[in-house]
DNA sequence: CGAGTTCGATACAGACCTGTATCGAATGAC
DNA sequence: GTCATTCGATACAGGTCTGTATCGAACTCG
């Protein structure tokens, strides 16, 4: 499948690769300087071409990023469900009783999956600063973010059933909340220096939410 | 007072005059195409002027932003004081009781006050990704926020004792949640098209995590 | 009323940056 | 082995923005 539905004739054997090496530079580089800041040459000198490359393989800057916002995003999701299980096993090994503790583990750990990077956090704030003067980018902002959101309101209220926790509100709206304040907490973070790693204490209100937000579901 | 301590010799008359002019046209144009791509010949047209004005007032489009934001942010401080008491009014009639819709429309009232205009919260969003990479503007924007934040939270506290509400965790916490997910229903609101109001429904956060927060002070 | 100063307009030089057009090298087909 | 094609490099033209330098007008003060 690989080669059988290259178009025709020559030398496409390093265009996909190409793509993706224009991809990663232009991630690092939005993310270092923004989108607006970046130029074509320095994302391509990044990826170790020249603006030739660049042309070759997009028709323009904005291209590039939805490119980068479709491939991020699927990975992002990917990595949401394959995330999942560990945090469960270490939130709770067998026998452990449901504390108000486990539910922040799991909460907090099941939050942190969305940022993996912190260039992805600075990635989506970019999103969303360009999203709110373009209705097109607008478009696609609200279309992953929507998606995101559902796959983790189905994640977080799944997990939280497993062990007999319930939203006190619509699981989406809980979701939107947590997910909206732990956002906040990394560009906190972030602004104030911080590195990669997101310390427990900078989610004191995370977790804070997630007490306010669930209760034991009654037993029968 | 005004004219005593003008520097010395002549033609300062309408100095000042144009500073503001230049401030508040640029604080039209950094919120219609953002901080990065406002030249300084749009905001000087917009202002009335040509690029020599600019220059003859402020060093660089850095200075001039933080001129905005110095200006903008004492302005909503004052209109935040002013306010409250109108506010407080509308919510409880002489001799209303104090319900749970009392507490969401003290809460979505005083929090409306710090997003009079559309054009501020794109100004403050701006403000925080330019904060995001760079060190100084992360400063200043730090402490800006952490200076509405507490006026806010003392705000609210005390609205709410006068009730005989209070929060349940402690008032600045509550109150920089509540304002995080005002700030993210208002960027919704914009993403999503809308205009200039924004309506009740699109606080459904707000109102809940207002309750959620608050809970009815003991009597004795 | 005259002299000096300040403010804003205009002109200019330089730095990027974009997008296109052209060229050469590598590759795969026949 | 030859030929055609594709991909990326290079060169070029056009546009925009910045910051400075210069100039003229208005205003203030003596």
């Amino acid at each position: 499948m690989t080669t059988a539905e290259q178009p025709a004739g020559a030398a496409s054997r390093g265009r996909e690769h190409t793509r993706e090496r224009l991809i990663d530079a232009a991630f690092d580089v939005f993310a270092e300087v923004g989108v607006g800041a970046a130029s074509v040459e320095a994302i391509a000198e990044r990826a170790g071409f020249t603006r030739g490359a660049f042309y070759s393989n997009f028709d323009s800057k904005v291209e590039l990023f939805f490119a980068i916002a479709d491939t991020k995003y699927a990975q992002a999701a990917a990595g949401l469900q394959a995330g999942v299980d560990p945090i469960f096993a270490a939130a709770l090994p067998p026998g452990h009783p449901i504390t108000a503790e486990v539910v922040e583990q799991i909460v907090t750990g099941v939050l942190r999956l969305t940022v993996t990077d912190m260039r992805w956090a600075l990635f989506e704030s970019e999103f969303e600063a360009l999203a709110l003067r373009d209705p097109e980018i607008a478009r696609r902002f609200a279309g992953h973010s929507q998606r995101v959101a559902e796959d983790l309101a189905a994640l977080l209220d799944g997990a939280l059933t497993r062990i007999g926790v319930r939203f006190r509100v619509q699981a989406e709206q809980a979701t939107r909340m947590l997910m909206t304040i732990f956002r906040s907490a990394v560009t906190t973070h972030l602004l104030a220096g911080g590195g990669p790693e997101i310390p427990p204490d900078r989610l004191a209100d995370v977790t804070a939410l997630a007490l306010l937000l669930t209760e034991r579901m009654p037993e029968r």
